[in-house]
DNA sequence: ACAGATCCCTCGGAATCCGATATATCGGAG
DNA sequence: CTCCGATATATCGGATTCCGAGGGATCTGT
């Protein structure tokens, strides 16, 4: 049984552009920063004081954890985390509530589109 | 021209949820609350703290107005608030950058399925 | 040697969250 | 008529989160 995935939920902007960039692979803190500028065109962009809260309080929860190098020639600065079992649990609910809500906000929008033709 | 409707951006999970909930209908505060509730299957709930501190910034903001009572025969203790165009296209700039990470998500989320088959 | 990019992280003020709480009216059951 | 749960507004203050400024170290290319 997966152990009540809601209670996370809502995930804050930040909380989850940080599992989705994990989602992808295990990346270093930087190399979080750079995926989820890129992930967003530019549009969001991560400061490393809300991404080291954020990934404290996902390792925390039980959602990240950090790992071992990935080879021996690899920058010896880099610590890398990764996305646990329970991290894309909850990435995934989030996901389906956020599409719900998506559907919920398209209908609306329609509807005003619809009234100014 | 639109004025730089990314600078309000990304909004929080209570914030995007009282503007979706007013994209409907005018509604008076407790009725926000309602509709939220029933927007998400009574998975989100807003307390009166968190609506109202996003009443208060939304109308500083100039995103949300209050609004005259609808009919005289309404409660006269109820306070309406109405989406304003710049709100409206702030929630619609919202829900495209959402379904652009919704869509990143997928993608993820669906190499995992495939992997594991 | 130097510059610029990469890489880690802390700090502390600002902003936000959010339940507890206070107040009061409404509508219906008894 | 009285009571009471639901409706309705709003504040308060502690906890949490945001987030850039800053500090320091290493890497890479010239």
């Amino acid at each position: 049984m997966k152990p009540d995935v809601g209670r996370f939920l809502p995930l804050s902007p930040a909380a989850l552009h940080v599992l989705l960039a994990l989602a992808g692979d295990d990346l270093h803190g930087y190399g979080i920063m750079q995926e989820v500028a890129r992930q967003s065109g530019g549009q969001y962009r991560l400061g490393p004081g809300t991404l080291y809260d954020n990934l404290k309080k996902l390792m925390l929860q039980g959602l990240v954890e950090e790992t071992a190098h990935r080879s021996s020639v690899d920058d010896p600065r880099r610590r890398y985390y990764r996305l646990k079992a329970l991290g894309r649990g909850v990435l995934s609910a989030e996901v389906a509530r956020l599409q719900g809500v998506l559907r919920e906000a398209r209908a609306h929008l329609r509807e005003l589109k619809t009234r100014r033709a």
